[in-house]
DNA sequence: GTAAAACATAAACCTGACTTTAGGTCAAGA
DNA sequence: TCTTGACCTAAAGTCAGGTTTATGTTTTAC
């Protein structure tokens, strides 16, 4: 059993992040003695399981939803399973998303590379949106089609 | 030239956004006349940016300056490249945690299957975290290590 | 036994990114 | 003429996810 500070320093998060996080319903089954938390296995596994679910999007009340599910024993199995799968698509969209950011990102540090190169950008906006390096025009196709 | 309504069609961004986004500076040379903003091709390709360096996790505070640098021509291209590069980085970074969060969302799928095939939890506790089978094993290794 | 450190609570505060509200201008159509 | 719709502003409100503050209690170290 660990205190608050010593989980704080465990996970790298402010205390106060652990209270708020509490106060929100996300350890239901947390003890206390005289009225100070006692962080067990369960609530260490809970910590590593929210920054799961946060780092995929989920907000805290659907993880608070997700805590209280793990209470209720087996008959909630079905519904915890379908939150990690609805949380890995979301994650499969993100990083789809995140690569059309990406090209668009490559293309415009090509772009001023050449605008450095040049001293301008007259070239460039000659050549767009069509004309561009095979490269460049991968990275543009990508970004704005 | 385009009015605040049709912009706001044509991207699908509330037009609350878009003057948000004025009153912000984000396009710091669109012209009005009596009063009433004027979107022309520069306020449209800002928007492409603004989308992208938002999908980066970029701060309007800090689009706002790459918008100011836009107007100060040639000089600012080291910097408006520096942005790029460090936002790109910034997302090749995102990209990897992402793939983490991932893998501990597949585990978490197979482990909700396999609780779900048994009924209970406790043939998967016992062989947690070592003798899982392969694939399970790979998926835990990636998002604890 | 006492003082400092670590814990506790409730409530106010903060930030970013918008959104809503309240009130006003102006041009076009019935 | 009048009223409808599209635009405008400033200021207040909203929301999530915490953080800070003020105050009080418990534990630990000497």
């Amino acid at each position: 059993m660990y205190t608050i500070g010593q989980v704080s320093d465990m996970f790298g998060l402010p205390i106060s992040t652990l209270r708020y996080y509490d106060k929100e319903g996300l350890f239901p089954t947390m003890e206390r003695k005289n009225g100070i938390r006692k962080f067990g296995e369960t609530e260490l596994e809970a910590l590593r399981v929210i920054e799961c679910l946060k780092a995929s999007g989920l907000e805290i009340k659907d993880i608070k939803l997700f805590m209280q599910w793990c209470t209720e024993g087996p008959d909630t199995y079905p519904q915890r399973r379908e939150l990690f799968k609805r949380r890995r698509e979301a994650v499969h969209e993100e990083m789809s998303q995140l690569k059309k950011t990406l090209a668009m990102l490559e293309f415009k540090c090509w772009y001023y590379d050449v605008a450095i190169a040049d001293g301008n950008e007259d070239r460039l906006q000659s050549m767009l949106p069509d004309k561009l390096p095979p490269d460049a025009q991968r990275l543009y196709d990508i970004a704005h089609g």
